[in-house]
RNA sequence: GGGCGGUUAGCUCAGUUGGUUUAGAGCGUCUCGUUUACACCGAGAGGGUCGUGGGUUCGAAUCCUACACCGCCCACCA
């Protein structure tokens, strides 16, 4: 076998995906004879590309799965994409943009035509990635939002909503983004802080006895003044109440509105008065509802003025009429001042345009009783979010909760399955005559026997379909139908849904907290009767080395399948879960990745090494066992076993970088540094097996985090020995700690000759020895010369000496512990600066007597501290004040 | 305005219920080393009054409190 010296994953990675697609290894059914652990991907946006935060999210999953595989769960990841509405139609326009269309321009039809040869064309893209980097979804299970099953599940749950009242319709003020020409919901219009100005504009009053005053208001956005038609002051507000009775007349449109009295208004804030412009102004809405004012829209859909204002503003853009107003505002004196103010205002979260506040006719869903269970399962915790701290955000959230918007304006979507009778429908009136809400085309108006219906134009938030994804995806509902689309039968899903539902574990950024989060927590306990998942794992967000956060828009993204072209998914997978401790953000740059790309070639130099020597010496490797041929075997088990427990439970815990830091400090420092290390020159038959156990154990671990070597590596093993290997090394089980009798003295006291090995390197430091051979002096008890004598090598060698005498009497001790004093034999050294060291530590060790002294003085310490720990400090001191005693006498010898 | 998180080595961060840590890791810096697994390596060094001030305690990086700075989320101050 020729192992080459340098790990290569660029050629492997994408052989050991094609066999593990092939081996359909990943893919879980409904098996009673197992445990089932059950995780639905948060499915990306069909338009998405694999971005840093996918690469992290999806890592976290597939740890979490790989980990339930290889204790022999039915563990399904049930992978899918979102339709994304609003995202993928402004993909697909701008598409026909660049052929100079619109999609006015090709019809309805015709562009979802686009949209699904779009979507049939690159929609699998992200898929393909999250494959690359070693996602082990459950691909023969692929979802899509759209497919025809789950459209079933959304319809279902429009109809049992409409049907149960808590789905209505309406004119109300929404988020409006006018670039996108569509409502968009609360969470989708993110509130920024901008820079703008608060502007004090005069509007001139008729007194009751009939002079002109003014009253002057504030606003941040002048232009709606257009559609004032009343202004508010506080009841309590003394300075106004002049105002009773007098006539305000508006500027520029000279229209009189009303004066109104309310609470809301805060007589600190500007002047005290406000201007209420109720179609354009969610506060205004209320008061505008509460006083009887009259709405008067001023926009058109793209945010220029409509007819409702002065003609030489109508088709202006909002923002151009704005600084045309203050112009002529200006002109007439009717500007006081303006000041600079940061304001919050909605973003448009998919194109980020300024959305505008606007009355109009859509759908809404009634949260709050939905709500009220969704807080009862996360108060109880059977809904637990980790960190924990995320459960009083969620709370806080869903005691506050709002109706929600779904009608959006766009083509690309769940058309809304509602027909409204052309003859008996109005749309002011507030109940639901003519409105048919159907999973099919109805035929007649059940109202009025019309057949003249027509569809609602308006499609539904995507989020109105991901909120199912947990439950929709397993083919719910399960009533209705016969056979699935994809031939199944209804029963066989109904009892795998029964098996793998409720999920165990959602990963997840906490930017979909609310979007999704919770809705799917609401649309479960509603639909299901039962919650989506017990556990919710939000990892932090990735940054750059700045800490800012990683966007395309600022061009500071490292892109993760560069990461993986030049070092490896493992290596990829391995930094992430490195660095992202439980929640926190991950900050990362470049080089972050070099240290998984040196961990794949360190792990993969050991097994070069272990091979290399299996054959050198014709070493049978034909059983798995491990055997205690001296000290270093038990003690390097002892910490295998410390390490398989840790990672276990750090694991089960939903600590993962702990999990992976303990594996890797492991082998890299244990198993390595030292194991490996020892048995360099005594490559016995036993230490040749046990290393083959340390090796595929450690792969075990690792391979959660790093699959594709770790394959590799197994395969390798399997093809170069006899071992009797499962064909994957998810199919071989999870690492148990062996049991062995390892005496507790016995590793005791090797623990201490590693540690005499480190004490005697620092030591040639301190003596500025160099490459200098020295030879060891030993005064140790008499029963631990045998153990000396059967270590003496490798100990020789790792400290460059060339022998090492057992003696009685030692004249000279460098190094000291409970079982043995060192002295070292050397030919010369820099005595001078050794001299320094030694008054360094003898002031370090003076110190620290001193400060135990202090401690074991203090009576309250004593007596009240436990026992163990003032026995501790005092054995502390003991030590300490052995040490600081060599020290002061080799001080005097060596000078 | 409310809430949350952070502040530990030059950088990025661990440090789980206060005492086995004489405050650790990775990267970077410096020194030494090419002894046939690995220079994507090995051996070592330097570097921290744990944001600041109080408090609780025999004992605080760890708990409480106030403050400062940084970041995030929510909210209808026009």
């Amino acid at each position: 076998m020729e192992i080459p010296p340098r790990y290569n994953p660029k050629d492997r990675e994408s052989k050991i995906l094609q066999k593990w697609l092939e081996g359909s290894v990943y893919h879980a059914e409904k098996d009673s004879s197992q445990k089932p652990f059950s995780i639905v991907i948060p499915p990306p946006n069909v338009t998405g590309i694999l971005h840093m935060g996918h690469a992290l999210n999806n890592t976290i999953q597939d740890v979490l799965i790989r980990y339930r595989r290889m204790r022999n769960y039915q563990a399904l990841w049930m992978p899918g994409t979102d339709h994304a509405g609003i995202a993928t139609q402004n993909v697909v326009e701008r598409e026909l943009a660049k052929e100079g269309k619109t999609k006015e321009d090709i019809g309805r039809e015709n562009f979802l035509k686009r949209l699904w040869e779009w979507r049939d064309k690159y929609g699998s893209t992200i898929i393909n990635q999250l494959k690359k980097i070693g996602s082990s979804c459950d691909w023969q299970r692929l979802r899509f939002t759209m497919d025809e099953a789950y459209s079933q599940a959304v319809g279902e749950v429009f109809l049992q909503l409409f049907n149960q009242n808590l789905i209505y319709r309406g004119n109300y003020i929404i988020n409006w983004c006018p670039r996108c020409q569509t409502a968009l919901s609360d969470e989708e219009a993110a509130h920024k802080e901008v820079d703008g100005w608060l502007y004090y504009l005069r509007y001139p009053v008729k007194t009751k006895k009939g002079e002109t005053r003014f009253i002057t208001v504030a606003t941040t956005r002048p232009e709606t003044m257009l559609g004032d038609t009343a202004v508010a002051i506080n009841p309590q507000d003394k300075r106004y109440s002049w105002l009773k009775g007098s006539e305000v007349i508006l500027p520029v449109v000279k229209r009189s509105l009303k004066i109104i009295e309310d609470k809301a208004v805060d007589p600190e804030f500007g002047t005290g008065i406000v201007k209420v412009t109720p179609a354009h102004d969610p506060v205004d809405f209320q008061l505008g509802k509460k006083h009887d004012l009259e709405f008067i829209n001023i926009m058109n859909k793209d945010a220029t003025l409509n007819k409702n204002v002065p003609e030489n503003f109508q088709g202006i853009d909002r923002f151009e009429a704005r600084a045309m107003l203050i112009e002529l505002l200006t002109q007439k004196k009717l500007i006081e001042k303006k000041e600079p103010y940061r304001l919050g205002a909605g973003h448009c979260y998919r194109c980020n345009t300024i959305v505008e506040p606007r009355i109009s006719l859509q759908w809404f869903v009634k949260m709050k009783p939905l709500a009220q269970e969704a807080i009862k399962v996360v108060e109880q915790d059977k809904v637990k979010f980790y960190p924990s701290r995320w459960k009083k955000v969620y709370l806080n959230w869903m005691f506050n909760i709002q109706d929600w918007c779904i009608s959006r304006q766009i083509w690309w979507g769940h058309r809304i399955p509602v027909w409204y009778c052309q003859n008996c429908y109005n749309s002011d009136a507030n109940d639901r005559k003519g409105i048919i809400v159907a999973k099919e085309t109805p035929k007649k108006c059940p109202d009025c026997g019309s057949d003249k219906l027509s569809q609602d134009q308006d499609v539904l938030d995507t989020w109105f379909s991901s909120w199912l994804w947990p439950f929709a995806t397993f083919g719910w509902p399960f009533e209705k139908r016969e056979t699935r689309d994809d031939g199944r039968r209804t029963k066989e899903k109904k009892e795998e849904f029964d098996f793998f539902y409720p999920t165990n574990t959602l990963v997840t950024a906490s930017e979909i907290l609310f979007f999704w989060v919770a809705r799917m927590i609401m649309a479960s306990l509603k639909f299901t009767g039962e919650i989506p998942f017990s556990d919710v794992i939000i990892h932090g967000t990735v940054r750059d080395d700045k800490g800012i956060k990683m966007s395309k828009s600022l061009g500071n993204v490292i892109d993760p399948l560069e990461i993986v072209d030049k070092y490896g998914a493992d290596a990829l997978r391995f930094s992430l879960m490195f660095l992202a401790a439980s929640g926190s953000d991950v900050h990362l740059s470049p080089d972050k990745f070099l240290m998984g790309r040196n961990f794949l070639n360190k792990i993969w130099n050991a097994t070069r090494f272990v091979f290399s020597q299996i054959q050198n010496k014709k070493i049978k490797i034909d059983k798995l066992d491990y055997n205690l041929e001296d000290e270093s075997d038990a003690w390097v088990l002892d910490h295998l076993n410390k390490t398989i427990a840790v990672c276990t439970e750090s694991i089960e815990s939903h600590r993962i970088d702990e999990a992976i830091k303990t594996a890797y400090d492991f082998f890299w420092h244990y198993f390595c540094d030292w194991y490996l290390e020892i048995i360099k020159d005594n490559f016995s038959q036993i230490k040749a097996k046990n290393s083959v156990f340390i090796l595929l154990s450690s792969l075990k671990l690792l391979h959660p985090f790093t699959p594709f070597i770790s394959e590799e590596i197994f395969s390798l093993i399997k093809k170069n020995s006899s071992l009797d290997l499962a064909e994957f090394i998810s199919e071989s089980g999870w690492p148990k700690e062996k049991k062995m009798n390892l005496k507790p003295r016995n590793f005791a006291v090797f623990a201490k000759m590693v540690d005499t090995v480190d004490k005697i390197r620092d030591l040639r430091g301190d003596l500025g020895l160099g490459q200098q051979k020295i030879s060891l002096e030993i005064k140790t008890e008499s029963n631990l010369k045998k153990f000396w004598t059967r270590h003496k090598n490798w100990f020789c060698r790792l400290v460059n000496a060339e022998s090492i005498s057992l003696i009685d009497k030692i004249d000279r001790v460098f190094y000291q512990n409970k079982y043995w004093e060192v002295n070292l034999k050397i030919d010369s050294a820099d005595l001078a600066k050794f001299k320094q060291v030694l008054g360094k530590k003898i002031n370090h060790f003076a110190s620290l007597i001193q400060k135990s002294e202090a401690k074991l003085k203090n009576k309250k310490f004593v007596k009240k501290a436990p026992k163990d720990i003032v026995e501790k400090e005092k054995s502390k001191q003991d030590d300490f004040s052995k040490q600081l005693i060599r020290l002061k006498n080799l001080k005097e010898i060596i000078v």
